[in-house]
Parts: C-alpha cells; structure tokens; sequence
DNA sequence: ATGACGAGCGTGGCTCGA
C-alpha cells in the first residue's frame, strides 16, 4: 500500500496536476499541505466523482491540510493538540482500517518561522514542541501510526544544496534541527533515510532564481514512521518528475510503499 | 543571488511562503 504527502500550494490552482498524479500513483492514503482553500471551496466533488474520500482542515487565503484516501477513514481529528488558541489550520489526522489492522496517518504543515527575529520563529518552535507532546502520546498507544508533511525542516547537510546559503533561515536553524531530532528520538523513523544515504533526495525547489533547473532543492517534506509501522517499510520514491510539469507545485511527493501484513 | 516566483484576495498591490 502506498502513503504519501504532498504540500500542493494551492488545490484549486493545483486541481490538474493533482488528478494527473493521483492517476498515475493510485496511493492509498494521502496528505495534503497549503490546500489555501476553505472547506467549503475545496474541490471535493471532482475528487469524490473519481472515487476518492476527502477530509478537509481549511483556512482562508493560506494553511490549510487534507487527506484524501481510497477508503474511509474510520475516524477524523483537526488541529494539533495543545492550544486552543491557535486558529492556523496545519494539522489533521485519520485513523483507518485495513483488513483488520489499524494505522493512524498524521498530516502537518509546520510552520515556516521566516523571519527570524519576529514572533515566526517562536511560534515554529512552540509548534514543534506540541507536535512532539503528541507523537510521544501516539506512541504510547502502539497503533502504526504515520506522521507525515511539510515540516519546514532541513534536518542534515546532505539535505541541502548549497547549505551555507541557509544558516540564517529558519528552516536550517539549530533550534528547528534539534526538534526534528527530538522527534526521531522518541523513536520515530524518517522514511526516506532508513532507506538511502543518498544526497540530493530533494522535495521542494523555489521558484525564483532557477532552482529547479539548477537542482538548488531542500529536504524539507518527510514522513516519520512509529516503530509498529517502520516494520512493514518497503520503499521510499520522491516524484520528482512531478516539478516538471504545466504549473507545478514548488514541493514534490514523498511515496512509501508499507506492507499491509506486515503492520502489528 | 531571493525586488527575481506564485497563490490568494480581490481588482491594485498587498501578505504569505521557503
């Protein structure tokens, strides 16, 4: 079975790339990041017409998470725990069922936290902190449990380009690393490096400046896997081929293909 | 290299992203 996440930077601008690729993958469950859209507006129709279940989390004008999926999740939750005071829609959760085994899909859009020196960064750092509150406390369920999405983080040299040319960006700040760690250190696994120590496994090139062209890409999209799900890994694939086609997304699919037997 | 790209909102030029 195949999961993915993929931050669209806008469905409704987005609407052509995603059903092109959603035709060609076939994925079981996906989440998106920056739909930009609220509930209301969502393309939903033109997803449900090609037989897809569709739970959103919208925000006017930016945010914004979703999952669509093949089948039904048996149950949906929106926000991140931890502070309802926070109005940013960046994170949503469902909960399926497949021939009897249970696995939980978690799909975040962390914030940027550009620039830093303004109230962004601590704001980052604070969601980080309740993201980390909560994936502890979906560990201790022992569900397989999926964490997955845009996490604005750059966590190694080797996941950068040119690395010198983001020590002042929040992205790649030693605060913002340090809590991606912490994340692994609760014993979640980051999918694409349990498979390859590659360099250049890129998922977002900007759009100024040739980036893509250049390949000056970030690993900045990742999904994280719980112990009870790590077990059933079979591969990673970046679609990077998607950042060439009319009007892409300036971020790429992450795909893990998981054996559903093997989830306990 | 980042005023350079692109979306949303809403009709001119901001905000936001990474």
């Amino acid at each position: 079975m195949l999961v993915a996440t993929w931050n669209i930077n806008g469905v409704k601008a987005r609407l052509d790339v995603l059903l092109a690729w959603l035709d060609e993958r076939q994925p079981d469950i996906v989440g998106l990041q920056e739909i930009k859209s609220v509930d209301e507006a969502f393309p939903r129709a033109e997803l449900e017409g090609r037989g897809w279940h569709v739970e959103t989390h919208g925000q006017k004008g930016f945010n914004g998470v979703a999952l669509l999926s093949k089948t039904p999740p048996t149950s949906v939750e929106r926000g991140l725990p931890g502070d309802t005071a926070d109005e940013q829609a960046r994170f949503i959760e469902g909960l399926w069922e497949f021939d009897g085994r249970e696995l939980r899909f978690g799909c975040l859009y962390l914030p940027n936290g550009n620039p830093l020196g303004t109230e962004k960064f601590p704001y980052k750092l604070a969601w980080m902190e309740r993201l980390e509150r909560h994936a502890a406390s979906r560990l201790r369920d022992e569900v397989p449990f999926i964490l997955a999405g845009d996490y604005n983080v750059i966590p190694q040299p080797e996941d950068v380009r040119n690395p010198s040319a983001w020590t002042g960006d929040a992205l790649y700040q030693p605060e913002s690393r340090g809590a991606y760690r912490r994340l692994l250190n609760l014993g979640l696994t980051d999918a694409l490096r349990a498979t390859t120590d590659a360099a250049k496994t890129y998922t977002f090139w900007d759009y100024q400046a040739g980036a893509w062209p250049k390949d000056n890409g970030i690993r900045i999209d990742h999904v994280l896997l719980s112990p009870e799900a790590v077990s059933s890994l079979r591969s990673v694939a970046i679609d990077k081929h998607v950042r060439g086609w009319e009007k892409p997304s300036d971020h790429v699919p992450v795909v893990v293909d998981l054996d559903p037997a093997a989830l306990r």
